[in-house]
DNA sequence: GTCTATATTGCGATAGAC
DNA sequence: GTCTATCGCAATATAGAC
């Protein structure tokens, strides 16, 4: 599961363009998250980002191919990230730990951006939704490849390898929906804590 | 934390009036778990449920209040399913294996109403999320109150009970993100192997 | 590329007959 | 309580000037 750091698709247009863009992304990004895809208005966007309210056509066929590039992007930023971290350790149990704490950290440092990527997928269309579920299996699997080396290895225990999987995976996801930036933990603390549940949870004592 | 049964809250009206109202609401849960509280309209709701255009309106000041409705009696559900099920057991260890258990189970088996439940909350007015915020804090409260009974009394071993407690609801909740039907898990399985996850996550060996 | 203005459609909600 | 008809407005998206 090797991949390229995913440099941001450029369509042809100037650094002003460009910076357009950029503002528009944060300015969705923020309003999806707060109140959801159908929620936001292609006016919301505008004037968040302090622009005329047509300008996203500008940039964007449509209000769905916006979200489809946040979705896009998010997902390949979580693989990059988890490839790396999980790279630098040699062992499953240092790798899964690892695996589990960044996943977990990256949806509380970057819960905005990952509330869309999570909980806006049944906006896309059916074949934006395809290719974002390609970079979804790859990072479901990433976990149950983990544990399933564990397991034959001997140093994991558990019932079910996949279902494990999906506890994990499920518990860094949901982050995004609880996490506050003014509650009481950090992302890294979350993160510490989600390294520690999953050792747990494939029966290796910490 | 006793809670009477919570029946449903009945306006003036009659038998036929009411079986209106539940398909209704029926057609609704399902609309909103689709495609979310701002992508279902009123004329969605009525014509999934085979009437006029403008029938929710005589049962429904707004379509906020119908969703209001959806949420309450979702989470006073809950409430009452974790309570029982926790009641009929003893000790910490078996009252925390069946809190997670059932709670899991409840987010498969129905997990239509359980994604209105969780991923609309914010469709919902500020007096209306207040109202509900305080049912939310009880359920996970209950999972904070075990846990710390089961730490005070020696037997359960984590290094923050708060965000154990926040772990384990976590994982319930999400599984009406990601449950199928037509899955490879059934809803006990589910409720099984989180029972399973909450004990090792609090260094109970199984 | 950005703007203002607008075409067109769909929405929440209401009116009034039955 | 249910219907048909509709009001008023907000939504996506486009047109055309600059």
């Amino acid at each position: 599961m090797s991949q390229s750091p995913a440099p941001a698709r450029r369509r042809r247009g100037n650094a002003r363009g460009e910076q357009t863009r950029s503002v528009l992304l944060a300015a969705a990004v923020r309003a999806f998250a707060d109140r959801g895809f159908h929620g936001t208005s292609t006016r919301d966007i505008a004037l968040a980002a302090d622009m005329s309210p047509a300008v996203m056509y500008a940039h964007y066929a449509t209000k769905e191919d916006l979200l489809f590039e946040l979705s896009l992007d998010g997902h390949r930023s979580v693989q990059v990230l988890l490839d790396a971290e999980v790279g630098r350790h040699a062992s499953n149990t240092d790798r899964l730990r690892a695996a589990a704490s960044c996943f977990g950290q990256w949806h509380a440092e970057f819960h905005t951006q990952a509330r869309v990527v999570q909980y806006e997928l049944n906006a896309l269309t059916a074949e934006h939704l395809a290719e974002v579920t390609v970079l979804r299996r790859a990072i479901q699997g990433l976990f149950g490849d983990l544990i399933r080396a564990g397991v034959d290895e001997g140093v994991f225990q558990v019932a079910d390898a996949e279902m494990t999987a999906m506890s994990l995976t499920s518990l860094g996801i949901d982050v995004a929906r609880w996490y506050r930036p003014t509650g009481a933990w950090t992302p890294e603390q979350i993160g510490h804590h989600h390294g520690r549940l999953a050792l747990r949870a494939v029966g290796v004592a910490d």
